[in-house]
RNA sequence: GGGGGAUUAGCUCAGUUGGGAGAGCGUUUGGCUGGCAGCCAAAAGGUCACCGGUUCGAACCCGGUAUCCUCCA
């Protein structure tokens, strides 16, 4: 059966089931910050079972899922065991407060033995410990033998919750026996063994606690069903010819194409290096298609670690050049059926895993430099724990390949010091890791699971009456807030647009009968409240008061100009750079925007003055922009630009600007272009490897801070007395001309006469010259010149030059040649005693020494102590 | 989220009690030259990442920010 029947064959039976067929969630959990990356079927779905509004009660779907990085992380599994997986598809169906165990055991029964039809003799199932109620439908209403159900404790069959919080509850998996070779030969070996020969591949959970981010868990509003079928693992059982996962159809085309770029065919000794490759390229392919990025943190480092580890495996097939970036086409091959997504980005895919394997190599490069120095420097026989741990920890080189070196090179390498280090680092991680905001977390989760979430209609409204449902003061619930205090307020229905994909969150007020408070963010809590934050400015205000709430609509009309201004900007950026131009965050604010994006090169002058033409174009067009629902795939086949995904299917919101740009997006925006009044990039930058940036303004903003630069332009152009047109030549001539004065300060124009002033006067002590001169607001740097220039043209002599400024301010360099230095004289000890006597300071070498002063100078007193400091000797 | 390291010329990097911003490569110009990275000479090129502090004086010391590298979670 190929892999892509059986996803067909999956969704079709839990259609007929009366289940909804959702799309795979993207890779990142667009609204779940606890979430590292979307790990199972159930992610998409967490605030249902919570209490979210519901349009469905049954659902099910194939959701690709990452598990690297984070809690539940199985990068280091891959290639040790054939079953574990970084990328890979769950197939799953839920219920949310619908059916529960009895539903889920019997068509979960009914798929494998006869929809797919596998050998049902070889399949065991567990349950958890005390769950008689699942033990009991498994054996009298399926017809498992009590032999065959395994009753396993909190390791196994107990699920959840996926990230920080959310619903948990016990679980009942159905396992396949795959036969004596594949056992770990262990007396004791049977379901729930580490080994392969009993292979989970169906996790039937019954969610029924919400578990807190302190641990502790409620009841759950809605119980249900939640399970998670891999993909992978069941394509393996169902295809004959296939050995383990890594020989089915979707693996299988990847590790070909290594063998042909490496030209050695997989043996046993070097199998799990291909799969590691193999695997990992799936992981790398999707993530980046979605354009999460490697980078030095969060989630872009979890993805550069899955790429140097399979660079590294690369090198023990003797790729010692970048070639992972090859394997992209193949994987697209592939997968490109069900995600026809990864295809459209392949070329950005290649690119951007090719530029990550040249960095690599450099960082690999740069470290073994480092280790050999380190082991020249060597002084006895041990190479400490420390270096290991500082060229792995600060500078990311490989320990196994620090040992090889070393133990080549006949040192002992230092393993306990460097284990105790390491400790050392992981008890500080730990530490640290205490201290999130439990508390407020919680309460929120509290208020959304009794009252559901909050109603919005502020598309349409500016003021709404509504009804206060929450008061929290402090990150606790409480009944009455008064004047003065910051509190959170929740009510069940909101006009203010809370912070989201990018558009900052609305202010206003807030009236009751018997106070008024001032709106000053509005955000959203993950399961879909509306959070207030508010100051109260005068009286008090209470629980289950009546409310009526009007939104900053001046400040809401700007936000919705930057809105729109940003979507014509992700248009116009197409339309002069390409297709592969992807938004990659933003942030739109009532006084600017900014805009990430995709794409490899700085872009041009002329780039940049392109796509603002274009933008201010659709601007004077005049064109009206409408707002409209419809379906998202209904969306997708116009050609509708997604960014951040919609979550359920249906009814997702289009915002289309005259036709030239049309995108999903639930945020404000204005009615016709001519609205935003004009726009202008103010700055282009780059945020990452791959990633560039724009900043932009328009409507109000744009007025301000164009009346500021032309303010700023009027008085240069008063001052330089030139014109707009001038003003550009006449600046470069001023700086050519400063410049070259500068110039002839330094190399001492008028050294000259000075030196003659100097042979003139004579002033001297056992014929050493002693020559002082003052000079007008001249730089430090040019006084050294000057004094450099004296000194060459002499064999005797001491020089204090002073460049004094109006408010009496100086600087003073003494200098004298290397002969009086030598013997009889100390610049530095001099001046710094000078220096002190006119409110300075300062010191330097015995031939230079230079220092400051604020004090009038008085040359007389100079030259008299620099002749008794002479005479001393 | 926490640690370690980095940021100096177009590139690769030196630069210690805090007291004259450097080298190599590259660029331009002139001269020499029958080659392999030709040779010689000269010149241009710097916000020492940014902001603040200490100091008479900061590339250097202190505090903060940004970006990059790296490890831990």
């Amino acid at each position: 059966m190929h892999s892509e029947d059986i996803r067909k064959s999956f969704l079709n039976y839990f259609k007929s089931k009366e289940h909804k067929v959702c799309k795979s969630d993207y890779l990142v959990p667009p609204s779940d910050p606890t979430l590292l990356f979307t790990t199972a079927g159930m992610v998409q779905f967490k605030p249902l079972w919570a209490g979210a509004k519901l349009d469905f009660a049954r659902a099910t779907s194939v959701q690709k899922c990452l598990r690297a990085g984070g809690k539940g992380s199985d990068l280091e599994n891959v290639g040790k065991t054939l079953r574990h997986h970084t990328f890979f598809e769950m197939l799953g169906n839920f219920s949310f407060g619908d059916y529960f165990k009895k539903e889920a055991i019997t068509w979960g029964w009914e798929f494998v033995s006869d929809v797919i039809k596998m050998d049902t003799s070889k399949i065991y199932v567990t349950v958890y410990k005390d769950d008689d109620e699942a033990a009991s439908i498994w054996n009298k209403e399926i017809g498992i033998p009590e032999k065959r159900i395994s009753r396993l404790g909190d390791k196994d069959n107990f699920w959840g919750p996926a990230g920080d919080e959310g619903a948990c509850g016990p679980c009942s998996e159905l396992l396949y026996d795959l036969g004596e070779e594949y056992s770990c030969g262990r007396a004791d070996c049977k379901p729930g063994c580490d080994c392969e020969r009993y292979l989970e591949f169906w996790n039937l959970v019954f969610p029924q606690y919400y578990q807190k981010k302190d641990g502790t868990r409620d009841p759950l509003q809605r119980r249900g069903i939640d399970t998670g079928l891999g993909l992978e693992r069941l394509t393996f059982l169902l295809q004959n010819d296939a050995e383990n996962n890594y020989e089915t159809d979707l693996f299988k085309p990847i590790i070909e194409e290594l063998e042909n770029i490496c030209e050695t065919k997989r043996s046993d000794e070097k199998r799990h290096y291909y799969h590691i490759i193999a695997d990992h390229m799936r992981a790398l392919t999707f993530t980046i298609s979605e354009n999460i990025l490697p980078s030095n943190e969060g989630r872009g480092y979890v993805l550069r670690r899955i790429l140097r580890r399979a660079f590294r495996a690369g090198r023990k097939l003797d790729l010692n050049k970048p070639f992972l970036y090859k394997l992209v086409p193949i994987v697209g091959e592939i997968m490109k059926s069900r995600y026809p997504e990864i295809v459209g980005s392949r070329e950005f895919v290649s690119k951007v895993i090719l530029g990550e394997e040249e960095r690599f190599e450099i960082t690999l490069n740069n470290g073994y430099n480092m280790l050999l120095e380190d082991i020249e420097n060597t002084s006895g026989n041990v190479f400490s724990g420390e270096t290991i741990f500082k060229l792995y920890d600060t500078y990311g080189m490989p320990v196994d390949i620090i040992k090889d070196e070393v133990d080549e090179k006949g040192l002992v390498f230092d393993e306990k010091g460097f284990n105790l280090y390491m400790e050392q680092q992981k008890e500080k991680g730990k530490k640290s890791w205490k201290g999130a905001d439990i508390k407020t977390s919680n309460i929120f989760s509290e208020i959304s699971a009794k009252s559901g979430s909050t109603i919005f209609s502020g598309y349409d409204k500016n003021s709404v009456d509504s009804k206060i449902i929450a008061l929290v003061k402090n990150s606790s619930l409480t009944n009455e807030v008064k004047e003065g205090v910051d509190a959170e307020i929740i009510l069940n229905e909101t006009c203010f647009y809370a912070e989201s994909g990018g558009q900052s969150g609305d202010t206003g007020v807030i009236k009751t009968s018997t106070g008024e408070a001032k709106i000053l963010d509005t955000v959203k809590d993950v399961n879909g409240i509306v959070i207030h934050h508010t100051k109260i400015l005068q009286g008090k205000i209470l629980i289950d008061q009546d409310a009526k709430i009007v939104l900053d609509i001046k400040r809401r009309k700007e936000i919705a100009k930057h809105h729109t201004a940003t979507h014509l900007l992700q248009a116009g950026l197409r339309d002069v750079l390409g297709g592969h131009v992807k938004q990659s965050g933003s942030y739109v604010g009532s006084d600017r925007l900014r805009f990430d994006f995709s794409h490899f090169k700085a872009l041009t002058k002329n780039e940049i003055e392109d796509v603002e033409k274009l933008v201010n174009d659709m601007i004077n067009d005049a064109m009206e922009v409408n707002k409209y629902n419809t379906t998202y795939d209904k969306a997708v086949e116009d050609g509708v630009t997604a960014i951040f995904g919609e979550k359920y299917g249906d009814n997702v919101k289009v915002v289309d600007a005259g036709g030239k740009s049309r995108e999903l997006c639930g945020g404000a925006h204005v009615e016709n272009t001519s609205f935003i009044g004009g726009f202008k990039i103010m700055s282009e930058s780059s945020v990452s490897s791959g990633i560039r940036r724009i900043e932009a303004v328009c409507g109000r903003s744009l007025y301000d801070n164009y009346s500021k630069t032309n303010n700023v332009l009027r008085e240069i152009l008063v001052l330089l007395k030139t014109s707009e047109n001038e003003v550009i030549e006449r600046v470069e001539k001023l700086l050519g001309k400063v410049k070259s004065l500068e110039k002839q300060i330094e190399k001492g124009t008028n050294l000259n006469d000075t030196l003659k002033e100097f042979e003139e006067k004579k002033d001297n002590i056992d014929d050493i010259n002693i020559l002082i001169r003052k000079y007008q607001s001249i730089p430090g740097n040019s006084l050294r010149a000057i004094s450099d220039e004296l000194k060459s043209g002499t064999k005797n002599g001491i020089f204090c030059l002073i460049s004094t400024e109006s408010d009496n301010k100086a600087s003073i360099v003494l200098s004298c040649t290397k002969n009086v230095s030598s013997t009889r004289f100390h610049c530095g000890k001099l001046l710094s005693g000078l220096a002190k006597e006119y409110g300075g300071g300062g010191g330097g070498r015995p031939d230079m020494a230079q220092a400051g002063a604020s004090k009038k100078i008085d040359l007389d007193n100079v030259m008299m102590k620099i002749k008794v400091r002479l005479a001393q000797k």
